[in-house]
DNA sequence: CGGTCTCTTGACGGAGTTCAAAGCTAGTGG
DNA sequence: CCACTAGCTTTGAACTCCGTCAAGAGACCG
């Protein structure tokens, strides 16, 4: 599978000599997922991390009601993991699945490594990466904190534009932090408002 | 003010030659912060990251409707900035002030970024450092979205007994996302269903 | 001591949940 | 290509967890 997507993503971080990017592309291996299939399991190790080329990916935990909990959305050109198993090498407490027909780019944890000591670039790329997703998942939490249900739906709408027709709403409200009920309920008020 | 403390962090994960350890040591600078000082306004920038040798700190943002919610506590041996001014120097939306009288060894990101291709090593260390702290993050988040906040408050007394009599109670009610009068309310059950 | 900040307690209110039922969509097999 | 089913969405009524407001009782510093 192409590993061009994925070379332009840390080539627009950090640059890359032919020779690098050549060495990286030697330690990807691609894959394709269909949707609703897994790329992981609970309380499986998670050696490898994806890169997303083509559809969407999803992870999520259950509580100990069986409730879902969707931790990120991976559409194109976003990496998904369970960070947690992959560093550690321990059991995940996540779940990864395709929510469309997907291709990715696997990365294993012992590769990653071993590119960091023979191309330090990377190791910056992924340093990098970690500090955004880093600040994103600390805004996310302050919102959960102190915003109400119907702004953090605004809210998403208006940072996930592209995403919202794609989605099932139950996933949309698992996100943000509400039931599937209460987001409907939300959206039929948003709706109403606009008509007035 | 003694470096010792925070060479010995870095040793735990990468390790360093006497050379670079001085290295290191001259980038910091130290600074002693009263207990309710500052160390960084919300519209600042967060010139430096600030590792904590005694006392404790804290980072929080302040609501719309004037309402704090703590971020992260900072106590003897963690980093503490707001990582979105800091990596972007742009404005901060976090404030960060000591809860002790406290003593800290300060960063800026212009030394990081020039130690990061002096000593690679201490890239890694960051690395290593955030991939831990989003996992955290990724932790505090869902644990937000599935337990009830008298588990949380008791997952928070089980993870962090050493603040438990540090802090005062509003403080631990706004990190785990409640209000004062509930947290209050909640150690009230607690406390008489020892008695019984 | 006096004042300010924190903690407690109680009555009330509201945002979001639960449960149930019905309509809708989309994938699947015949 | 249609029919069937399983899952998704909507809607409503009852309920609950937690927030709001208010008032009083500590606790900590100058």
């Amino acid at each position: 599978m192409n590993s061009q997507k994925l070379i332009e993503s840390i080539k627009a971080i950090v640059p890359l000599e032919a020779e690098e990017e050549k060495l990286i592309s030697s330690y990807l291996t691609g894959r394709r997922i269909r949707k609703r299939q897994f790329l992981l399991h609970e309380n499986q190790i998670a050696k490898t991390a994806a890169f997303v080329l083509s559809g969407c990916l999803r992870s999520y935990s259950i509580d100990e009601n069986g409730f879902e909990h969707v931790l990120q959305f991976a559409p194109v050109n976003w990496w998904v993991s369970d960070m947690y198993s992959f560093i550690s090498q321990k059991e995940s407490r996540l779940n990864i699945d395709a929510i469309l027909d997907s291709e990715v780019l696997l990365f294993s944890r012992e590769n990653q490594l071993e590119l960091f000591d023979k191309v330090p670039k990377t190791e910056r790329y992924f340093r990098i990466l970690t500090e955004k997703s880093l600040v994103s998942s600390h805004q996310r939490l302050l919102d959960n904190l102190s915003i109400p249900a119907r702004k953090r739906y605004e809210k998403f709408c208006a940072v996930y534009p592209s995403l919202i027709n794609k989605l099932p709403q139950k996933q949309i409200a698992s996100f943000i932090g509400i039931t599937p009920e209460f987001l409907s309920k939300i959206r039929g008020e948003l709706h109403n408002r606009k008509k007035s």
